[in-house]
DNA sequence: CATTTAGTTTGCCAAATGGAATAGCTTTGT
DNA sequence: ACAAAGCTATTCCATTTGGCAAACTAAATG
């Protein structure tokens, strides 16, 4: 069991699930107990807690138990992080798009020259 | 095999691995023939192909071979797909967090106005 | 105290991952 | 024609999922 995560690795790997992604934006709305969460899925108990334990070993979300409830919330760094480098990466293949356009552009005006 | 990968399931199962996600970052800036992508990775040019396979697969590259080269580019809309979802999922969190500061000012308000 | 409720633990399974290693198979360059 | 370059295919391995069922613990509730 390897206990290690990147951040970055951490989150992506929580979210490629869409019953975690279901439980994340569940919690984004405000903590809810285990039971609450569990209800939407048609699938056993144990086998969503394994998602539960995912999404919290990832450190998408924190819970703790009273009495017999566990209440559980979302952590909302790890999906700042994750949305961070996504956005990262979209400047840069903006700013590539962007100075293609920007070619093109220089390229017709020539061309309408050289036509004058 | 599965086959089938809804956008979002695709776009973070493929960058839940960091070479993935450095490949990915690369790509960004332009393509590159996969020689080019592996070279900063210390493992075989087999399993770097996996990564490669992955990506593609989950749609968030693509490739075409001319001769014996083949060149791989970034598909952007599984990434914008990523980073929509993420951003809407902190549009709702950061609802909760403003309508708390709210609350608590308004009670701190009231606070005041009992003290005076 | 008996019973429901809410989680937890355990064991099982098939499939996918992330890596290594080795041996091909096309194209290019000399 | 031959060698090097650039990928591909195949096989192997330990680990991690994502799901099931069944038994168990602990806390509310009547």
């Amino acid at each position: 069991m390897e206990n290690y995560y990147a951040p970055l690795d951490a989150a992506f790997h929580a979210l490629a699930d869409p019953t975690r992604r279901a439980v994340v934006s569940r919690l984004v709305k405000g903590p809810a107990p285990v039971k609450e969460l569990a209800e939407p899925f048609d699938m056993g108990l144990p086998s969503f807690m394994k998602h539960l334990r995912i999404l919290e070993n990832d450190g998408l979300i924190s819970s703790q138990k009273v009495g017999r409830v566990r209440t559980c919330w979302v952590n909302t760094e790890r999906l700042a992080a994750a949305e961070s480098w996504l956005s990262e990466q979209r400047e840069l293949w903006q700013a590539r798009t962007d100075r293609l356009a920007e070619y093109v552009e220089t390229q017709m005006s020539r061309s309408v020259e050289d036509a004058g």
